[in-house]
DNA sequence: AAGAGAAAGATTTCAGACAATTTAAACCGC
DNA sequence: GCGGTTTAAATTGTCTGAAATCTTTCTCTT
């Protein structure tokens, strides 16, 4: 037997399957720094060509670093795939899928958050630079002029914390924190957190306060008052949480 | 014209693609359950038929499922797709993507694990059971007794510290940490760690501080002691990293 | 000039055939 | 009967060609 076989296959990747080979190919390329984000890849019929692979194989291939989040598709003229930015959306479809199939609830949650935050809060106290608290700064102001303004309070909320993480200078850490972030919205009921009110006044101080700590290099004071803006959050979600299911339906 | 589609189409997924209609139906059963670990998916044949889709389509779905780690895929008779037990091997995917694509040092990601770890350390000593003690103290004589032999010394010292992790009862924290652990061989010079050598009576002496911290509820040293321990591996492993890059080719 | 409609270029889908992989059963030689 | 070999079966992997769909762009009519 073996007849086929007597000589080597010229296809360099037959040691896997196909579909691998072209996910590994590109995402070197990705990783390497060849193609970068923006870039366009090739279309599917030239990656069958420059491959030597059937469609089918590049297709899947190409869903799996869509998955994985380094590539998006865009069908349609003009159309085709894109690398993407570096962004943590896959860490949170990653860490959305241990919550759910943990079922973990709201407060553990939390509880993550808030020791990992903290600690980030502390090491932006040792790390900051003068231009971190100038971004810290914008967004705080932006926090005490839109008091009145709910959405635009919240976006420079959020965008506080942002800065004060990137002010950690731990790019690790940025992104596992700016991950758990975005899975509040993506895994709570939503609907409780339209209605929580809030004391913007309060709310605006407290923020002061995680500033002029990081400022001042206060690790203490900066995490402290960073635990406390997170409990403040989540008392109010299980407050309008619980009132909201003991009341209605 | 519009002729064929004056009728509603029967098929309801046709709001979004086929693929991604795959993607949640199956995504959607492992999580409520209905498909638990272990379990095998109907084969992609059937698929065909059960969701009126095509082949292909169907295996660009599962392709998705795949890349999430949500099942795994044999080939031949008798293989196809199962469900897979809940692990960390996504998120540690993830964290490598973002440690490749930002080029994160070793000594970044070491400071990440230093401050979650610590975190959940001081978690530990707030919330373990005698149940964790008795994991944690099993480990810690393993080590004891296997301090000649390297390999189970190495394996008890990681049972240690997950089950120190676990001690914490914070499902979330210990899928981060688990994964930070584990990009630790993925990501850095195994090369390099083969040659650290260790001194097993110290790194026990550390560990079993650890220990009686989270028993006598001492959140600090517990805290302090886990820091101690990766400041101990961190430096290990850039002095034999320098080493090895000084003297060799 | 504006809007409808056709063309273009890419992805998406489908159907069907064939290859590869793995397991299990059938078949032999002894 | 036993052990090894061959064959068959089930499933995933790959390839191909055609058609459908989506979005942009151009063109033509009004």
């Amino acid at each position: 037997m073996m007849l086929k076989n007597d000589y080597p296959n010229l296809k360099a990747y037959k040691k896997s399957y196909a579909y691998r080979h072209v996910f590994t190919a590109i995402k070197e390329e990705i990783v390497s720094g060849s193609l970068k984000p923006g870039d366009r890849l090739p279309s599917e019929n030239d990656l069958c060509l420059r491959l030597d692979i059937g469609r089918s194989a590049v297709r899947e291939g190409l869903r799996e670093l869509e998955a994985l989040g380094l590539v998006h598709t865009v069908s349609g003229k003009k159309g085709g795939r894109f690398v993407k930015e570096v962004n943590p959306d896959f860490i949170v479809e990653a860490l959305g899928l241990v919550l759910q199939l943990n079922h973990i609830s709201f407060e553990q949650f939390m509880d993550a958050r808030k020791v990992i935050e903290s600690a980030a809060a502390g090491m932006a106290a040792f790390q900051r630079t003068p231009e971190d608290l100038g971004k810290m700064l914008r967004a705080l102001t932006l926090m005490r002029q839109s008091s009145d303004k709910r959405e635009i309070f919240f976006k420079s909320n959020y965008e506080f914390h942002k800065a004060m993480v990137a002010a950690s200078h731990n790019t690790m850490l940025y992104f596992i924190i700016q991950a758990l972030r975005k899975l509040v919205f993506n895994y709570f009921d939503l609907f409780t957190l339209e209605k929580i009110e809030i004391d913007t006044v309060y709310v605006y101080e407290l923020h002061h306060r995680i500033y002029s700590a990081v400022k001042n290099r206060d690790v203490i004071t900066s995490r402290e008052a960073t635990i406390k803006d997170l409990d403040d959050f989540c008392n109010n979600y299980q407050k309008y949480y619980c009132e909201a299911n003991t009341s209605g339906v």
